[in-house]
DNA sequence: CCTGAAACCTGTCTGC
DNA sequence: TGCAGACAGGTTTCAG
């Protein structure tokens, strides 16, 4: 489930709580269960339990995919890939009683409110890092789609500056941090490009629009508090304002025509073929 | 520099 | 019913 509206969801439900789960700034850790030692990207084991046991809670963030917990001291940062899912539940206060994990938990933190924060994953490629600087895990990350200081031209520069497919660019984290397969389709469809395009045939005005889809589209996804697939998640209903993804053969929502899926760089790619026409180019 | 394929994992759905 | 194959919201690494 996880594309930037779907952590800032989460981000937001871990922030202020919700009637089943109390919210996690103030909160002080008393204890970690780490059931699947693999999710741990750094550090050590024994060292990241010792150093979290203690430890109080204060901010909650995101960059990117990224949620970041702000500690006392030091930051866990999360990354929940493709099946990853972080939630606060209660604990009885009877330590006999406390509920066993369920199938798929990587990890519980216990804490002073007879709550724990769970990270279940089904397919185990989510990782979780204890940092002092977060800037350590997150330096190869490009551009915030929303920070302001990626203007326009910018945008335009950075396309022009290579010469690859809008697709794989879009989702490449380096070029910009935050898109994954269902808010790269749905922006190139708002966008009106194919998104095999070359980045470098990318004109101002097309890459202005981009931009803005991109932002609009990512917004929206957030209004709706992300999209619910599958078995995964259950919170957001973004799902249900799709144009393209995966809605192959259903009629395009502006034109009618048929909407068409082909794969690219591996990843399902749907579009529609009189709304985003492909221009190959000059030879 | 760019693309495509494989790997990391588990589960669901489809078609024969 | 059983089973093989395709497919799934991500990222890294390697070959050509």
């Amino acid at each position: 489930m996880p594309e930037l509206p779907e952590v800032e969801t989460i981000r937001r439900i871990l922030t202020n709580g919700s009637p089943d789960s109390p919210s996690l700034p103030g909160r002080r850790i008393n204890a970690v269960s780490l059931f699947n030692p693999g999710s741990l990207a750094d550090p050590a084991p024994d060292v990241f339990t010792s150093f979290l046991i203690g430890r109080k809670i204060e901010t909650l963030g995101r960059r990117s995919k990224f949620l970041l917990i702000g500690l006392d001291e030091g930051t866990l940062l999360f990354h929940l890939r493709m099946s990853g899912n972080l939630f606060v539940e209660p604990e009885l206060s009877s330590e006999y009683d406390s509920p066993p994990p369920r199938p798929h938990d990587r990890l519980h933190v216990h804490l002073d409110n007879q709550s724990r924060l769970v990270f279940n994953d089904t397919r185990k490629f989510g990782r979780f890092w204890l940092a002092a600087n977060p800037a350590s895990v997150l330096s190869k990350l490009g551009p915030e789609p929303f920070d302001p200081a990626l203007t326009e031209e910018q945008f335009f520069r950075r396309l022009r500056k290579h010469k690859r497919q809008l697709k794989p660019l879009l989702m490449d984290q380096s070029f910009l941090a935050g898109l994954g397969n269902i808010y790269t389709d749905e922006a190139l469809f708002r966008a009106g490009l194919h998104p095999l395009t070359l980045s470098n045939r990318v004109t101002a005005s097309q890459a202005r629009l981009l931009l803005k889809s991109i932002r609009e589209t990512l917004q929206a996804g957030i209004d709706h508090n992300g999209s619910s697939i599958d078995w995964v998640y259950g919170g957001g209903n973004f799902q249900n304002y799709f144009n393209v993804y995966q809605q192959s053969g259903k009629p395009c929502p502006q034109c009618g025509q048929p909407i068409e899926r082909i794969v690219v760089g591996q990843r399902g790619t749907h579009f529609c073929p009189l709304c985003q026409p492909y221009l190959r180019e000059e030879t």
